[in-house]
Parts: structure tokens; sequence; C-alpha cells
DNA sequence: CAGTATCCAATAAGATACTG
DNA sequence: CAGTATCTTATTGGATACTG
């Protein structure tokens, strides 16, 4: 944890960040995050496999890189069931909840976008 | 405008978007677009010398390009006036100032995330 | 099953010069 | 002042093969 604070204090210093809200965007923006946390929000928990399942299109390399930099951001769960085969499940963290507010949004906008786009009238 | 609803049927239908979510991360998620958004909310109307100067670590380059593919997407708003030399000052729509309530939030998530990193008990 | 590692193609971004 | 155009570099993402 003390290597995230640090990274996040030196973007912050050095200006990297512009405002908070980049933080924020850092940790929701990737390609497939908001997906991903949509699902494991409202489908529960989820293993690698299933993922791939839910999200055909996503290559095994972005799934990976995606799920490791939402745990180092502290948003997503990683268990390891000591089983063989081996089985893993990933999980929203408490801090990974309360980004849902914000996904929530920014999927009734996208909805009322596509509607006000794609009605006759418009 | 039948240019942007085509092409965004076009992406919803080829499943380049998985969900609605995408199509508002596709609007806010340029890199210099939120800062953008939050200064045309928060001082109102800027011309490009005045983003420029908020922003002084914008590339020229980047600056026009996230300018204009925010006018693509409607939530920016260009008016010239006829003078010279030419003047012109950037503003949001009204499509523009229904994003806020998404940017706020991201706002505050951000700070409340930065408080808990760089707080001596974390 | 759940990953790593490597190599390569595509895209994004920066620097610089030019224009109405 | 407010851009466009071009060239180059940096970053991202995909395909494929290998591992505990």
């Amino acid at each position: 944890m003390s290597d995230l604070r640090k990274e996040i204090m030196d973007k912050l210093k050095s200006g990297d960040y512009n405002c908070e809200k980049e933080l924020t965007l850092s940790v929701i923006g990737g390609k497939w995050k908001l997906i991903i946390l949509w699902h494991l929000d409202k489908e529960g928990p989820q293993r690698f496999s299933e993922l791939q399942r839910l999200l055909p299109k996503i290559t095994h390399k972005m799934l990976t890189s995606q799920l490791k930099e939402m745990m180092d951001d502290g948003i997503i769960h990683r268990e390891v069931y000591p089983e063989v085969p081996p089985k893993v499940e990933y999980s929203l963290t408490h801090l990974g909840q309360t980004l849902m507010p914000i996904l929530e949004l920014m999927y009734d906008w996208g909805r009322m976008r596509i509607a006000d786009i794609t009605s006759p009238g418009s």
C-alpha cells in the first residue's frame, strides 16, 4: 500500500494529475474496467474464465492487465482457493463498491444519450 | 448530427461499445477532457489561449484535438467572433452541462481517495 | 485453470513548422 | 490569435507460445 501511496503522491506532486478527477479517471478509465466492475457488482465474484466468457472480445492479456491494475488500485480483490486445478475469484472491495454511484450515473447518461441520438425526431 | 448518430449506431451494433457506460467514457475519457470541461463549467467560456494558460502542460495539438472531439460529441460549443485578430470562445453546451454531476462525483471520489492515501494512519 | 513472457502492429501523443 | 500539417516517439493492445 505504501508503494501505491508513494506513486500517487509522486504523480500528484509532479503534476501528472491535474486534479482529483484525474485520479478517479485513472482508476476506472481503462478500456475494460467499467464493464468488469459492472459485472462484479451486478453478478458477484467471478472467476478468470467466467470473466472471459462474459467478455468474449477481451484478449487474455488485457483481462490480466486490467485486473492487475485494479488490484493495485485496491478496488478489486483476488481470492485464491487452494485446489487443483486452481480456482481464483475476483470481487469488488469496499473501495471498489464506492465507485458504483459513478458508474450508475455514467450508465444513465449513456442510455439517455443513445436514446436521444437514435430517436427519430432528433 | 446524423453523422454522429450513424457512427455511434455503428459502434453499438458492431459491439465496439460493451454497454452504455462505454459511450459516456468515450465522451469524457480523453486525457484532458475532464479538466477542460471543469474549467469551462467553473469559470465560464474561455478562449483558446486562455485554456492554454490554464493548462500549461497541454500541447497545442492535444488542445485542438480534445476540443474538436468534444465539439463532435456535442458537449462544447465554439463561437467565433468576426474580429481581427480572430476571437474564438469555447463553452459548455446544455448537453455538456448534464455531464457535470458525473464530474462532481469523480472529483469527490478522487479527493476522498487522496485523503485516505495520504493520511498518516492509512 | 489461471496465469507469464515475448514479439509485433496500431494508436496516441509530442515537437516543430506553417497559415488565414 | 487560433489554428493545420507533418514527422517522430511513446504507449497501448493483440497474437502466440509457454508455465505452475
